[in-house]
DNA sequence: AAATTTATTAACCATTTGGTTAAACCATTC
DNA sequence: GAATGGTTTAACCAAATGGTTAATAAATTT
């Protein structure tokens, strides 16, 4: 069993890896740190991976690979808008419970080296709302729903459910908030979210 | 004249670091940086700002007390809830066109050191929504608007007007839209998102 | 204009940090 | 059980970085 050990730290690192890069970011994370965390030694991350920057990217692909499927899943199944944004909404809203470092990641880290999505937009499983738009267009078309493109209304469903994880300590503090009142205000937007949505763009 | 040249360095240094911080984020800017484009040298920064962090500190309040009117003069102003929304999303947008680095830039400092708000939250012009909630809750008790919280109000008023800017590069790379693209995308949501919100909300 | 205060710089310093190396340690193979 | 090849460590290194200092230059005061 000669791999046991190796595929064990390996995963080791990443997983220290990831915790200390999602929460202090690139240029924040220090080797020593994931070393310590991943109780070895800091030589041993230039073994696995040879240098910050690869490492780092190793956590960022994998934390992306972790939401695109998320939003793919929507933007490609066969459910009406309406059901769509219902789903979708609780769905991510959970997810992203579980994972509360991860928008804000992938966000920051974006946002300092924009070059970095190339990387990503070639996969497969990046995003893709052509079959979206069309969607958007025929139930607009027919009456479903109100004139709206399907980029907008895409933005609008991004950031009703992203954006108050992202912005946490700002909506805790303008709502006076602590945590466990967050918490409520997060498990709210579930239903709330899609409710808004819905009654926005839902014909009547 | 004894002010004109402190001052006029001072100033420049507080320029220099803006561009810096906002940019690269506290962890990533470097002093030396801020020096060069300042066009001093870099005990200076420590002559007026005795150490990286207050140099930061004195960016970031001044980051923070440009957005914060923007916010207060909605949440105070004596409009219904429908044009407080018209007003503050085109005002609002057309602002941080003006200020693109700025609503990532507080977000980021916040998520890495949440205590920070502390700082800022004792500040009379901190945005309070006290008038909003009272504001919010008539016109539902009266159906002008659509039974909703004020808090939930608010954070989807907040959501998406910033998070457009703050996703930018993922926003790009979704909707496969070059700079131009991106910018009539958010020049379209001057109207649109003010329309999405009062759909919404507005009783019929 | 001498004295004094303020602004500015070059050189320096201690620490941190990403990264390397050579040796030791295992586990498997022969 | 010696040889082999992957794994792990301690010690080390060079560069970068925030910060200091002592000396100089420029204003301001007296």
């Amino acid at each position: 069993m000669k791999k046991t050990k190796d595929e064990n730290t390996e995963e080791q690192i990443l997983e220290a890896a990831k915790n200390v890069f999602q929460s202090k970011g690139m240029d924040g994370a220090r080797m020593q740190e994931i070393a310590d965390k991943a109780g070895i030694n800091k030589a041993m991350l230039h073994y696995y991976y040879r240098s910050k920057q690869q490492l780092f990217e190793a956590v960022f692909k994998n934390a992306f690979s972790l939401l695109a499927p998320q939003l793919s899943a929507v933007l490609n199944d066969d459910s009406s808008i309406e059901d769509k944004v219902k789903n979708f909404t609780s769905n991510y809203i959970s997810f992203i419970v579980k994972h509360p470092y991860l928008p804000n990641f992938i966000i920051q880290e974006l946002n300092r080296n924009p070059d970095f999505i190339l990387k990503l937009k070639d996969n497969p499983s990046f995003p893709n709302l052509e079959k979206f738009k069309i969607q958007v267009n025929y139930e607009v078309e027919n009456g479903i729903i109100k004139p709206i493109s399907a980029e907008q209304l895409f933005i609008n469903i991004l950031a009703l459910n992203i954006f108050p994880f992202v912005a946490k300590p700002l909506i805790m503090a303008f709502t006076k908030a602590d945590d466990d009142a967050y918490k409520t205000l997060i498990e709210d937007r579930k239903t709330e979210v899609a409710n808004f949505i819905i009654n926005s763009i839902k014909h009547v």
